[in-house]
DNA sequence: TATTGTTATACTCTATAACTATA
DNA sequence: TATAGTTATAGAGTATAACAATA
């Protein structure tokens, strides 16, 4: 079949981003998790008693659909919740948390390694200045 | 807030598919059409006489879910069906849909011009090769 | 007046199973 | 026996509006 799409870098970036969503997706199930469960662990542990509403502003999540994401973190044990003021909850992880948060950093730096592995030497370090161009500048 | 992820290729890769697919879904809502109905234009286009399970194949669409994709494009006047044989049916654009392939394909040409244009040079011809060995080697 | 957390809801996209008919 | 097209349905993920309470 001929392919008119392939060679477009927006076509190949999309596509690429699906595969490897797949297969990060597919290794964090190992240890219960989604690729916004581990996200949210790893926010949450650099960044001890953020906000939801914080949260969401970086992973770009609106407000009222971090509600289910951090009730499910929260029903697993693995985050609490303290009160700051009358209105905003501070997050932090559990002791469970943490060790989940250990476990899905592993399974990243595992993931992003043999991401880089599969790359071509010569373009392996051009992907990521490439990318945060797209993004930052959108 | 510190931030634990925007430094893993992998995150930046999710990050700038989804700002990117946003802008390109912009740009083609100007005509009417989604992201994915432009790539069935193209791809017809290109392939006439294409089964729905072939396009299904190249862009990993499930056989069913190409049903109601098809349908509006068919609904919209785009598309038209030709019985191959008593089971297949090849899809061709009609000539509306193959003017409004012509103005997909302008903006979709616009766009990643675009987005090759953000990326600072030493860059930008590598974006491309690294993506395809990430997406094709899967 | 803006922000936080929340509920409810709708919409899109995707995945799965099943069925018919044909190659 | 495998494939094409289809239907129905369920599950994610996401977007929007609204509300109460607080800053």
């Amino acid at each position: 079949m001929h392919d008119p799409l392939s060679h477009y870098p927006g076509y190949s970036l999309r596509r690429a981003a699906n595969a490897t969503a797949a297969e990060l997706a597919a290794r964090l199930s190992d240890i219960g998790l989604k690729q916004v469960d581990a996200s949210l662990l790893l926010l949450i542990g650099a960044n001890p008693d953020v906000t939801a509403s914080a949260l969401g502003r970086e992973l770009d999540i609106q407000r009222a659909n971090m509600v289910p994401l951090l009730k499910r973190l929260e029903d697993g044990g693995l985050i609490d919740r303290n009160p700051l003021d009358g209105k905003s909850q501070g997050l932090v992880l559990t002791a469970d948390g943490e060790d989940r948060r250990k476990e899905a950093l592993a399974i990243i730096e595992a993931f992003e390694s043999a991401l880089l592995a599969r790359i071509p030497a010569d373009h392996r370090h051009h992907l990521l200045p490439a990318l945060q161009a797209l993004w930052r500048n959108a």
